[in-house]
DNA sequence: GAAAAGATTACCT
DNA sequence: GGTAATCTTTTCC
């Protein structure tokens, strides 16, 4: 019997191993008469400790859902899309950043964090809901095993930006550039 | 209260 | 490869 979705307990552990194992893994979202889903190519994790990440100088009006129970969704608006992420462990969570679509989804194109929001209808209404639990949005197993997974330098980032804290499915088509396993210098492209 | 800074994307040359 | 768009949150005075 496979599982359903990925419960609480998933997402309960260090966010890095939770960012590893979420590629691979589906995402779905659920709307009155449409189900949208991605397959998981691309995901960063923002950890403690962590200058780049939103949580790092505390609880703010905009992070609030990042101390939520593990499983909760951190949605924000960046310029003029959203991003989001998945709670593991209290101000940290995985950014979603890039995924192949899978089915009802309005873009034949899920590459990059806001993209992918927009292609499976996540809005910041979605900001604090539960997906370990809740209806509209849960995460599924793996169906299809991933290739290797490598890891890099996250994107977009001003600070901390040597961490190595992006994880992709090796090969994937659908992961945003620059491709962690293309090597270019400085990079540092690793096997994760 | 004002100013700056974005976990981005699309379009420019 | 570079930059403008665009607007909310955060930070600083």
């Amino acid at each position: 019997m496979t599982v359903a979705r990925l419960g609480r307990s998933f997402f309960d552990r260090p966010t890095r191993i939770v960012a590893r194992q979420l590629i691979g893994c589906e995402l779905w979202t659920r709307d009155p008469g449409v189900e949208r889903g991605v397959r998981i190519v691309e995901t960063e994790a923002y950890v403690g400790r962590d200058e780049a990440n939103h949580a790092n100088r505390g609880m703010t009006r905009r992070n609030r859902s990042m101390f939520g129970a593990p499983g909760t969704l951190y949605v924000y608006r960046i310029h003029r899309v959203v991003c989001a992420n998945v709670v593991t462990r209290p101000g940290q969570a995985v950014l979603i950043r890039a995924g192949e679509p899978l089915g009802g989804t309005r873009e034949l194109w899920a590459g990059g964090p806001g993209r992918l929001c927009r292609a499976l209808g996540i809005t910041i209404a979605d900001d604090g809901t539960d997906a370990a639990a809740g209806a509209r949005i849960r995460f599924r197993p793996w169906r299809r095993r991933p290739r290797a997974i490598v890891s890099g330098p996250r994107i977009g980032i001003s600070r901390a930006v040597e961490r190595p804290l992006r994880f992709a499915e090796a090969g994937s088509r659908y992961v945003s550039s620059p491709r962690p396993w293309a090597g270019s210098a400085g990079k540092r492209p690793t096997s994760a």
